[in-house]
RNA sequence: GCGGGCGUAGCUCAGUCGGUUAGAGUGCCGGCCUGUCACGCCGGAGGUCGCGGGUUCGAGCCCCGUCGCCCGCGCCA
């Protein structure tokens, strides 16, 4: 299936002329793979083993599609041939190991689609290794089938051709990350699964110990304090491809349960040693696996606040022309009359600009989807501005054009870069919502207006992450992202910051990045803080006694206290990264065995109840739920 | 936890305004067929319309509840 040719490992080394059956050296259940055979192999004996993937019988004669791992070989079946009775009841799905003479398909007959279509198998015994009972999918064709039953199935679907070579293609993935690491002087190290539950982040899983009642180990959500560990121990370079597990609840592009990530750590880097030593990474294993389509060759390096600012997301898909402006200034003109926004912009709201190129041309019906649409979202509605040219100047129409005099209109379409032709919509609100909304908006325009060119993979750095957020539910200032990233910040000043100072505090950036690409998260990293005072202020800042600290990341204190390099790293998702390359809109089509949404595995029925007695030697007690 | 979509034969689906015995394709079973590669032709079996309740003379269809799957929100240092 994967279009490999010639002789499997187990015929290495052996004569690759016309094995004699006869022979007791005929391997026992095949000579040849199903896409091994060619026109230079007319006149040989051989055995083939395989599941039948499609038998045509004619009466007369049949045909069997043999189909193994690495191709397709037709099999005929004369009705002189002993096998023909045994041939004739075989099903879809079967396995059978076949011998049989190689011959020249007659002309006329040969097959322009397979690698082996020049030739055919004629056989003379047939056996059956595995018969199969009907099948609850096909293997057969292209058909999309139920999540449930493929789950359930999982060993049918892997069988079918993308699946199988989406999982294919994973691996070589994996072995090129490997690889262009390794040659980048990175060298793989394995890190616990049974490691220590984390305070921060997501809910971990929990695996009680059964020689310490009522503790339990957490599976890691990544190998972050190790990684960082293996630096202080004075290694260079690490790079795992990880597991990691975090209890949260899945989307399309996030598996429930596990996952893996190619988890990078450096010693004695600044930002920029990172960014040069994975770029070319990513670069390349995407140029290797891209089947032609364009990979971004400098990645742009974007700070967060102008990604906010011109995409309304973190992680924006620059294959999407649209760009955002801020007009919340001229909402605020004595001469502008559209009081909505006026009055949100009076109460400290913003109005974000999002440029619809082309959009005039659209009818009404196009313009009402998109104000549902956006009261879908929770907001009062999407105004918007459509631009025509008149005697030589741009002029505003719809609804609210007539609340905004020529010039305002004018200067939109200057700051939305807007022309004849196209419109501008409006996001208005709390910053927060506006932000969000306008972000959508230009998704789901770029969408719309096929502005996407899919034909690329578009990369960027977003840099200068803030190091705080205002937790607005415990009403304190909490880590954004890493609480292990260095504050960007003069570390003689950040030690002097007044907790209370929440303001200047929550403008603080760190240095922490994201690689995104196409709109995806690919991955996140930081410069760690390795200063174990600076880690402890930093943690007083987000309201963190250096009680907690030391309860929670002791280890790591002291490993900080007792020498710590200056390091960073990062951690793309692996199957993200697959997921990109194979097209795929899921990651179950980029995962061998991935569990539902639920987070079951329909397959080896996991989760599962367990025993009285294994509860007891744990020391658990259950507590259900009515 | 919340919102949305879907649920009819092994599988993919159709099913009109609520009206006779719920259909098609595919797969399965039987028969025919010597050059197919989605082989073709003929016949047959196969249904708790997810489940429960309600409205109605009558429910696959309408109403209520519930279960399952997927997508999204929350969540994801």
């Amino acid at each position: 299936m994967n279009g490999a040719r010639g002789p499997i490992p187990v015929n290495e080394g052996r004569s690759m002329t016309a094995p004699n059956p006869a022979e007791t050296s005929m391997h026992r259940y095949r000579s040849h793979t199903c896409a091994g055979l060619r026109e230079s192999d007319v006149g040989a004996t051989v055995r083939l083993s395989g599941w039948c993937h499609r038998i045509r019988d004619h009466g007369g004669v049949l045909f069997i599609d043999l189909r193994d791992h690495y191709g397709i070989t037709q099999i005929v079946v004369d009705p002189d041939s002993q096998a023909f009775k045994t041939a004739e009841s075989c099903r879809s799905e079967w396995v059978i190991r076949v011998d049989g003479r190689v011959k020249k398909r007659p002309a006329g007959t040969e097959n322009a689609d397979l690698p082996t279509g020049q030739i055919e198998v004629y056989i003379t015994d047939l056996e059956v290794l595995g018969a199969a009972a009907e099948l609850p999918m096909p293997v057969f064709g292209d058909q999309d089938y139920p999540e449930d039953i493929r789950l359930k199935y999982r060993f049918l679907d892997l069988r079918r051709e993308k699946l199988h070579q989406n999982i294919m293609k994973r691996g070589k993935i994996i072995d090129s990350i490997r690889a262009r690491m390794k040659g980048q002087g990175f060298f793989e190290f394995q890190t616990p699964i049974l490691t220590a539950s984390s305070p921060e982040g997501a809910r971990d899983f929990l695996v009680p110990s059964r020689l310490h009642p009522g503790k339990f180990y957490a599976l890691p959500q990544a190998p972050q304090q190790f990684k960082q560990l293996v630096m202080m121990s004075g290694f260079d370079r690490y790079f795992q491809i990880a597991p990691c597990f975090r209890d949260e609840d899945a989307r399309a592009d996030r598996s429930p349960g596990e996952f893996y990530q190619l988890d990078v750590e450096m010693s004695f880097v600044t930002q920029e040693d990172v960014f040069q030593a994975v770029e070319p990474v990513l670069r390349g294993v995407f140029e290797e696996f891209a089947d032609g389509k364009r990979v971004t060759p400098v990645f742009p390096r974007i700070p967060y606040a102008q990604a906010m600012l011109e995409y309304g997301v973190d992680k924006p898909d620059l294959r999407n022309p649209i760009r955002l402006a801020d007009v919340t200034e001229l909402f605020a003109r004595e001469d502008v009359t559209f009081n909505a926004f006026k009055n949100i912009v009076k109460h400290g709201g913003v109005v974000r600009a999002i440029p619809a190129p082309g959009a005039g041309g659209q009818p009404r019906s196009f313009f009402d989807k998109l104000n549902d649409w956006a009261r879908s979202e929770g907001a009062a509605g999407l105004g918007y501005v459509i631009f025509e040219e008149e005697g030589g100047a741009l002029v505003g129409k719809g609804p609210i054009a007539k609340f905004i005099p020529a010039e305002v209109q004018g200067l939109i379409a200057q700051a939305a870069g807007a022309k004849a032709g196209d419109a501008v919509f409006f996001s208005a609100g709390d910053k927060g919502k506006a932000v969000a909304l306008a972000g959508k908006a230009r998704i789901r325009l770029g969408e719309e207006l096929g502005l996407i060119d899919a034909d690329q993979y578009a990369f960027c750095w977003i840099t200068d992450f803030p190091m705080y957020e205002w937790d607005e539910e415990n009403k304190k200032v909490e880590f954004s992202h890493n609480p292990f990233s260095m504050p960007n910040y003069d570390l003689d000043a950040f030690q002097a910051l007044d907790p209370a100072d929440a303001d200047e505090i929550l403008g603080i950036t760190a240095f922490q990045y994201d690689i995104v690409c196409n709109g995806i998260e690919l991955s996140s990293g930081a410069i760690r803080n390795h200063r174990p005072e600076i880690m402890r202020k930093a943690f007083g800042l987000a309201g963190y006694g250096a009680d907690v600290l030391e309860a929670k990341f002791g280890g790591m204190l002291r490993a900080l206290s007792l020498g710590a390099p200056p390091h960073g790293g990062i951690a793309p998702g692996i199957d993200r990264i697959v997921m990109l390359l194979c097209g795929e809109q899921n990651l179950r089509e980029v995962v061998l065995f991935p569990m539902n949404q639920k987070a079951e595995d329909l397959l080896m029925g996991a989760p599962s109840e367990v025993t009285a007695k294994q509860l007891r030697e744990l020391h658990i007690r259950l507590n259900l739920p009515e």
